[in-house]
RNA sequence: GGGCAAGUGGUGGAAUGGUAUACACGCAGGACUUAAAAUCCUGUGGCCGAAAGGUCGUGAGGGUUCGACUCCCUCCUUGCCCACCA
């Protein structure tokens, strides 16, 4: 008898992941005889220790590799590590190294620890993305975007963190600040790289149809950030200059409720507007006191709408009317033509400028609840559905329709075009620091922007700079790294010093896992053609936008060019719920963490990994028990008892004469079916419920009474079957427990068993008797029983006579082998 | 303001039209032990009842149905995402 505690159970982990090393258990190849199988996690940040949400999520993923190897697929199981980025920085100014230094040290404990786990990666695809070899091909696609235009530079308003001394993509603003460090982003204009990721607007909303197997809050919330809006773009003309004015709205059905029209304070129409007339002074201080509110405060949902009179008409094309111009910081340049007409009466923000600065209103869609709505006396703006009035010829036609109507006729007339707007702006990728992948760009007096060429990349990141985080891009320093010659006229010339923005790196890695130590190509195209797409993903959702559209943008550029065959990157995408403790996140901040590695040593990684499954589907946040782990432990004790004492090998057939021997076997077959359902994923992964029962087969396999050889068999058999279930969840000692049986080879390599309907089938099922709808009797019958045999049961049942005496049944409802219906 | 989830015992959760609370945690009682830990056994939604049994019960209210945690309508609460986007 071998003892089950801490120690063992702590040799044994360790033997088996020697083992899976040694023997690369897991390595794999491409083999197109096989079925293949790509799972990936969303690769983490080395920043040295794995937590409990990096537990979760590769858990998840490696009970998922785990069942399809056993099923037979050739399973792509990788691993790396997104390694560029910020933190190493800042541990370079607090601890005085350097960055790539701290950066390897992290990543070689990081690996040990995601080794104590007992992970199915193959280590031999592992990969960093500040290796010179990988960021290599960041460049390369920078320069092949270039090429097609969709990689340009452009000076412009940018968002600038004055605390990571960088500007930031619009996706890494949140809520007017820096999704890092939350430092209030202000603008700044900046001349600075961008990826044209609007040049597939259309395919990224259209593709997003495609993603059946996303949870649907992705999608929607992909769908929004893209945010195609349609409407007409309105052209208004200014009275003084007679120049065209135009506007954008959805809402084309309001147009003839116009009262005036309202610029963004940065719209490029201003300064000339006001040039010399007595408005002049006003309209300048309101446009510089905007400059110095921050983006949050200027978007803070404070209802007061600030703006100023430019003193300036607009006429509107469809009536010839003179509205005011103003400018309203309410009014976005990033969006639209930067300009608005307002329609006070029937859009609230525009209700309550009008209020603040006394503007007129007039109704133009008639409220069927209020017809004798008077302008003045409204509360708030009216925008629901609604009759056209004080609106020409279209008065009476509902507003819905009047849209289509009102459009069409003003793109007849020359007063506008119909137009789509969308809110994804292009991808600002230039950071000014140093520990990410040089720009592959060289400025030369004669020639200007001019590209790396591509024999010379990687342009390498230089070692040893200093970094002290006093704003610029360290790389500005280092005169070896900027002082270059022009590749094109030879003179004398200088590198760009910004790096790229991170999420670029990570936009492409599922890729190179397909052939990570090519150094001919970015990946090999036949092995891209073979593993191609991710068929599950899985990863935080905080990823929903940023990561994940900025993969799809990537994949499409990338299929364009003819190097992958398929449009979208990942098939399955499953967003993984947190890991709480006492209701909160954890986190190093809130001191809340629970170290993955004192659990592992208390009670090794089987386990963790089992708990962290069983405690919560997937999907769900996950609260941390201290005390439910106990449950795991002691389940894989009491299996683990099971094997050490009571499998006995022996020379017999499956015993199948008594009840009980039917039973163990039929509680075997539907433990293969259900847990094999969970694990399919086809209606989400359900860990939880295959753990249940798991524990369910460990129960009953624990009540059959061994009396003889067959019986013996029979439990051998059902214990086998569990211990091959088990192992994808628990699978060092799993391992064991298979060599202890007899096993000749990893457990992994045995197929997962298949179930035999026919030994589902119950003999006798018990039904329930409702009597209007309530519970009132119950028999135990032979399966799939005739009506009549019911009705003779119920009739001979004494406890119903005194539901059923003297009353007429209505209706009598059988439902095969779960119940009787009685209506009396 | 818009969108998406979710709301079930003391706790995590199960059941997607058919016996609500599977499987665990916790708790209570018992066995083993000098004792404890570990392990094993039994019980465990509320109320009434000695029991048999009855009755109520899945956020609230209504509806569809022989039958609703499940489907439909109205509302409440919580979480997440988006948001002066015209």
């Amino acid at each position: 008898m071998r003892s089950y505690n801490t120690l063992e159970i702590k040799r044994i982990e360790d033997k088996w992941r020697k083992a899976w090393d040694e023997k690369k258990t897991f390595k794999v190849s491409m083999d197109t005889a096989k079925p293949k199988y790509y799972v990936l996690e969303m690769f983490p940040y080395p920043s040295g220790k794995i937590h409990m949400g990096h537990v979760r999520n590769y858990t998840i993923a490696d009970v998922i590799a785990r069942f399809k190897m056993m099923q037979g697929f050739n399973v792509l199981h990788p691993m790396g590590y997104d390694a560029f980025g910020q933190p190493a920085e800042n541990a370079a100014i607090k601890n005085s190294t350097d960055p790539g230094q701290w950066t390897y040290r992290c990543i070689a404990q990081m690996r040990d620890e995601l080794k104590m786990m007992g992970f199915s990666y193959d280590w031999d695809r592992e990969l960093a993305t500040c290796d010179a070899d990988y960021y290599k091909w960041n460049q390369w696609i920078f320069l092949k975007m270039m090429g097609k235009g969709l990689a340009y530079k452009k000076a412009s308003p940018v968002n600038w963190c004055s605390s990571c001394q960088t500007t930031l993509a619009n996706e890494e603003v949140i809520n007017g600040a820096c999704w890092r460090c939350k430092t209030e982003v202000v603008q700044k204009d900046l001349d600075q790289w961008y990826l044209k990721i609007t040049h597939y607007n259309d395919a990224l909303l259209e593709d997003l149809n495609k993603l059946k197997n996303w949870p649907s809050r992705v999608v929607a919330m992909q769908e929004n950030w893209i945010g195609k809006s349609f409407g007409v773009e309105i052209y208004f003309k200014i009275k003084k200059t007679g120049g065209r004015l135009p506007v954008f709205t959805t809402r084309p059905d309001t147009i003839f409720g116009a009262t005036y029209v309202v610029l963004a304070p940065e719209h490029p129409l201003v300064a000339e507007l006001v040039k010399g007339t007595p408005a002049e002074k006003a309209v300048n201080d309101f446009v510089e006191k905007t400059k110095n509110i921050s983006m949050r405060d200027r978007i803070s949902g404070d209802v007061k709408k600030d703006g100023a009179f430019t003193g300036q008409y607009a006429i509107n094309p469809v009536n010839g009317e003179e509205i005011p111009i103003w400018i309203g910081d309410y009014v976005l340049m990033g969006y639209g033509t930067g300009a608005i007409m307002a329609v006070p009466t029937h859009d609230q923000r525009d209700f309550l400028f009008a209020k603040e600065h006394k503007l007129p209103l007039r109704i133009v869609i008639q409220d069927p609840a209020n017809p004798d709505a008077k302008a003045e006396e409204m509360k708030a703006a009216y925008e629901g559905e609604g009759g056209l009035v004080n609106s020409k010829q279209f008065n009476g036609v509902g507003n819905e329709q009047a849209k289509a109507k009102i459009s069409q006729w003003m793109e007849q007339q020359a007063m506008g075009k119909i137009t789509v707007h969308w809110r994804l702006r292009d991808w600002l990728i230039s950071r000014q620091r140093y520990w990410g992948t040089p720009i592959p760009i060289i400025y030369c007096q004669k020639c200007g922007a001019v590209p790396v060429p591509e024999k010379d990349l990687p342009v390498e990141l230089p070692k040893n700079v200093k970094i002290t985080g006093e704003g610029g891009s360290p790389l500005l320093k280092v005169a070896e790294f900027v002082n270059v010659k022009c590749p094109k006229c030879g003179e004398a010339a200088r590198r760009e010093t910004d790096t790229m923005a991170t999420f670029f790196d990570s936009s492409w890695y599922f890729l190179r896992f397909c052939s990570p130590k090519n150094s001919e190509k970015i990946f090999d195209q036949k092995e891209a053609a073979y593993w191609m797409p991710v068929d599950q993903y899985i990863g935080g959702i905080e990823h929903a936008i940023l990561h994940l559209l900025y993969s799809r943008f990537f994949t499409k550029f990338l299929h364009d060019q003819g190097l992958v065959n398929v449009s979208e990157p990942f098939d399955r995408l499953l967003t993984q719920g947190m890991v709480l403790k006492d209701g909160e996140v954890m986190s190093k901040s809130r001191g809340n963490t629970v170290d993955p590695d004192s659990v592992i040593s208390k009670y090794g990684a089987d386990t963790l990994r089992l708990f962290i499954l069983f405690a919560a589907p997937p999907e769900d946040q996950l609260e941390w028990n201290d005390s439910a782990i106990d449950g795991a432990w002691k389940f894989l004790g009491r299996v683990w008892n099971l094997v050490d004492m009571k499998f006995k090998p022996v020379d017999a057939q499956p015993s199948a004469s008594t009840s009980q021997d039917k039973e163990l076997d039929r509680d075997r077959n539907s433990a293969i079916k259900k847990i094999t359902e969970d694990l399919s994923g086809d209606e989400g992964f359900k860990f939880n419920t295959a753990i249940s029962q798991l524990m369910v087969l460990t129960n009953r396999i624990e009540k059959y009474d061994v009396k003889s050889p067959e019986q013996q068999a029979t439990f051998n058999q059902a214990l086998k079957t569990l211990v091959i279930l088990l192992a994808p969840f628990a699978p060092h000692v799993c391992e064991e427990m298979w060599e202890m049986m007899g096993g000749k080879e990893s457990v992994v390599k045995v197929s997962w068993p298949a179930f035999n309907e026919a030994a589902l089938k119950l003999d006798s099922v018990t039904m329930v008797v409702q009597i209007n709808g309530k519970i009132r009797s119950k028999y135990d019958v032979e399966a799939d029983a005739a009506e009549q045999k019911l009705r003779d049961l119920v009739n001979s049942d004494e406890k119903l006579k005194a539901y059923l005496e003297g009353k007429e049944i209505k209706k009598f409802i059988v439902v095969p082998n779960k119940l009787i219906s009685i209506v009396v």
